[in-house]
Formats: C-alpha cells, structure tokens, sequence
RNA sequence: GCGGAUGUAGCUCAUCUGGUUAGAGCGUCGGGUUGUGGUUCCGAAGGUAGUGGGUUCAAUCCCCAUCAUUCGCCCCA
C-alpha cells in the first residue's frame, strides 16, 4: 500500500490554530461591524440543485467552476460556488412573510474548479451581505458604506483603497445607444473594458477597432475615446449625462459623501462578470501599487428573487473574500498580534501533579482558560513549551507552592513574576484579557 | 484549458560542468546545572533527492512523463 499524501487538496488549505486565528479575527471583525449595521446571520446547506447558477450567475462559472455531481437518486447537485443565489431563494421562499427590508449576513465556505494562484483557492470563505426590498439608491449607498466600514474596521485608512462605482443599465445605455453596438459586440466590448489596465493602448486600440469592424471604427474610436477621457461623470458625453441612469449614479455619490464616504469614484470601465447584476455595480480596490487589484465587490440584482416563482423583489449585496482581505492586512501590516486562546499555562514541579490538577480545576471553574503540562518533564522544556504555545501566563507549582496556597504567576510578555492567591491570579489573568 | 519558474531533513538552503557512506543552520527529542526563556553546553533522531520511466559503467544533477507549488494568460475578482 502506497503512502497517503499529507498534502491538503489543490488549491485547499489547512487551517492550524495559527492560522485560524487570523480567520477568527476577521471573521469576528466582519460579524460585530455588519451587525452593528442590523444585519442578521443566516447559514444555508453547502449543496444546491445546479440549475440555481446556470440561469444567472454566469456561464463559466456555472459549467465549467462549479463542483457538481450526480447524487444517489439521480439529482444533479452542485457545490456552492456564491452565495447570492442562494440567500435570493430563501428569501423567495418566505417572500410574504419576511419583515422588509430584510438585512441577511453570512460567512461562509464556498468552491470553484479554478487555477489556483495568489489570492484564488478552489476553497474559500466569504462573507455576503444583502439588503432584500429598498428599490431606492439608499440600498447600494447603506452597502457601501458598509463595505468601507469593514475595510475601516479592520485597520484600513482612506487611503489604503478605493471604491470604484459603475452601473449596468449605464452600461447597457453606453454599449447600444452610444457606441450603437449590437449584443455580441457588446459583450466583447465589456470584456476588453475589463482587460484595459492589462495591455498597451496601442491593443486596446486594435482589439477596439476589431470589435467595430470597418465601418463604425473611426467613428466608434472617437466616441470610445471621449468615453475613457472622462474623468468624472461630468465629463461623460452628453448623450450619455442625459440619460437616466446617469441620475442614479449621481445620486448614489450625493449619498455616499453623506455617509462619509471620501474614497468612492466613478470607472466607466468597471463591468464584472456575473450576469445577474442589474444596476449598480462597485468594486474596492487595493491602491497599494504592489497589489493593485479588486479585493471584493457587489451590486444590485433585482431579478434573481423572482426566478423562484416568487413575485420579483429588489436586492443589492457585496461579498468581500476572506483570501484577499488577509492579503491585504499582511501587505499593509495591519493584522494584530494573535495568541492563543489559552490563558495561562501550568507548569508542574515534582510531584505537585495532584496539586495543580486541582488549580486548574479551580481556574477552570472560575472561567480562565487552562492548559496543564502533564509530561513531568524537567521545568525549561515545560516553560518552553508554554512559550512557543503563546500562552501569555504561567504558573510554577510545587509542593510549596501548593502547601502555602501561593503561586508564582509569569506573564510572559514582560518577563515580570508576582507570588498570587488563586483569587488574585483569576483577578489579573481576567484583567489582561480586558485591556487586550 | 495555455505558457514560464520551482520541487534535496519539519523549515530555509548547500552538494563546483553526472563520480564513494547527500551536508549546514534553525527546529524537534534526550542529557548536563535537584525550580524559570526566545542568541548555554553535550548528544541523538530525521532524507528511497516529489513520483514513475529513460540515457549512462555510474543520476540529486541530463531526457520524458506525471503530481504539486508558484507567476502570468483565459476566466474571475
């Protein structure tokens, strides 16, 4: 029989305390801020009917990223690889008896049969936030600035990211009215938006006029130009400033600088790629040149609901990834230091085994997190072990210790030992946690 | 799915153009000072060189395949 690899599955990743640390302290920060906005956590089944994505998450995604499979009785099952059409058809399936609008959170692992490479797993975790039945702007400006919120909360500055902000009907708008593009031509054209920051002008340009083809190029060229010149929705053609969609737009940002939200700009060229976006869509970006990339984005969707047979309502969300927040934190250096969970750590002497056994009972019993070395080992390798566990206390028990009803408390940090009562060491231990 | 780079001990890496029993640091484990540290001393364990083929008298080194990691493309974010 052949060894079994220890190797996680590609494109998966183990999660040691170490590294679950990380992901509880985002986590948590993701929870207490979404919640102070009064969204509620909801949790949903890992496995969904495949036919949830191919009608409108996209069709790359559905056919070719989903892990799917056939189940005993022949139904076609699909890991989840989002959560937005998922959390539309709950709502669906409570669609009058919901209090609206309905705030709903999740944190959540999801899968996608994808290349793995920085910042993309096959495995990852998101958290997904949704406003169900406000038709009005105010739903993508309250989503936005909730994003900016979680970016905040988690030690980001202003200028650290950048919120770009476009809109599909403009788009739509942009694509047939203005540059009087057929469908296929459209979706190329949106593709290349999407490519723009990737190659030279010179491409852009000849893939431009490909997409055009010979007798709308010139023409296409000069109005595509005056499109990408524009620096703010100010400097958008006439045309397209008239349109209606246009308002909305400028609404949102009106909003937005309402909330506080200093870092939002307009990109014609944001597009995304999910195909059930209705209106609004925005994307948070990283500005540190390093890594200049999308870090996560949502949008208005306001068809998804009704394709579950329920009467149509309107939903905006947003999914920041947990993959690319860390990488975000690390490359900005604004994670925290972590340690354990644990708070202190007992070291035996002799034979006080007995003994300190029933201290951390007692610790135990008073809430304090206790860890207890068992292995009888000589007081350095113990100490150590403490250590490297980054217990931040420690206490030394012996016979003495025991027979006097006085321990040595260490923190670990400061080096610093004070003889304790139990009742004094509960006290500081229980402090520490506090002020950290 | 396509292209580039990489794969030697738990980790980081040596091993000069193929040539005896593949080394080091850190880490791990044990011991020395009968109860206190991350840069104390001594010792030990740990590798079928990712895996499988091929070339050669001889392969960690050259060739092929495969798996994995990583960068980019597609896609997506």
């Amino acid at each position: 029989m052949s060894t079994l690899s220890p190797q996680p599955y590609k494109g998966t990743r183990d999660y040691y305390p170490e590294d679950k640390r990380v992901q509880n302290y985002i986590f948590e920060t993701w929870k207490q801020t979404v919640q102070r906005f009064g969204y509620e956590e909801y949790g949903a089944p890992i496995l969904e009917p495949l036919e949830v994505y191919t009608a409108k998450s996209g069709q790359e995604l559905a056919n070719e990223q989903t892990y799917s499979f056939t189940d005993r009785g022949g139904r076609v099952v699909a890991i989840r690889p989002e959560m937005t059409p998922t959390i539309s058809r709950m709502v669906a399936a409570r669609r009058q008896e919901m209090a609206y609008p309905a705030r709903l959170f999740s944190i959540a692992n999801f899968m996608r049969y994808e290349r793995p490479q920085r910042g993309r797993e096959r495995e990852f975790w998101q958290l997904n936030v949704d406003i169900f039945g406000v038709d009005s702007i105010l739903a993508e400006a309250e989503i936005i600035a909730l994003s900016s919120a979680v970016m905040k909360a988690l030690g980001a500055k202003d200028d650290m990211y950048v919120i770009k902000i476009n809109n599909r009907q403009l788009i739509n708008f942009m694509m047939a009215q203005y540059l009087g593009l057929d469908a296929v031509q459209a979706q190329l054209m949106m593709k290349l938006f999407d490519r723009k920051a990737k190659i030279s002008l010179e491409d852009f340009r000849d893939q431009a006029i490909e997409i055009f083809g010979e007798a709308m190029a010139s023409e296409g060229l000069t109005k595509l130009s005056a499109l990408m010149s524009a620096q703010s929705m100010a400097d958008l053609p006439r045309e397209i400033r008239e349109s209606s969609a246009v308002k909305g737009v400028q609404e949102l940002f009106t909003q937005l600088e309402r909330a506080g939200v200093t870092n939002a700009m307009f990109d014609i060229t944001l597009m995304r790629g999910l195909d059930y976006y209705t209106g609004t869509v925005f994307e948070v970006y990283d500005t540190d040149p390093e890594n200049n990339r999308s870090l996560f984005g949502g949008g208005r969707y306001d068809g998804l609901v009704g394709l579950f047979g329920a009467e149509p309502l309107s939903a905006v969300g947003v999914a920041p990834g947990l993959t690319m927040t860390e990488l975000f934190l690390r490359s900005h250096k604004l994670l925290p230091e972590l340690i354990s969970t644990t708070q202190v750590y007992i070291v035996v002497l002799g034979d006080a085994l007995k003994g300190a056994m029933k201290l951390a009972d007692e610790l135990r019993s008073e809430g304090v997190n206790t860890e207890l070395d068992m292995t009888g080992r000589k007081l350095d390798k113990q100490l150590k072990t403490g250590i490297k566990k980054q217990i931040p206390f420690m206490i030394f028990v012996g016979d003495e210790e025991i027979k006097n009803e006085l321990y040595q408390l260490k923190d670990i940090s400061s080096a610093e030992e004070q003889t304790l009562s139990v009742e004094r060491i509960i006290a500081t231990v229980k402090d520490h946690r506090r002020s950290s």
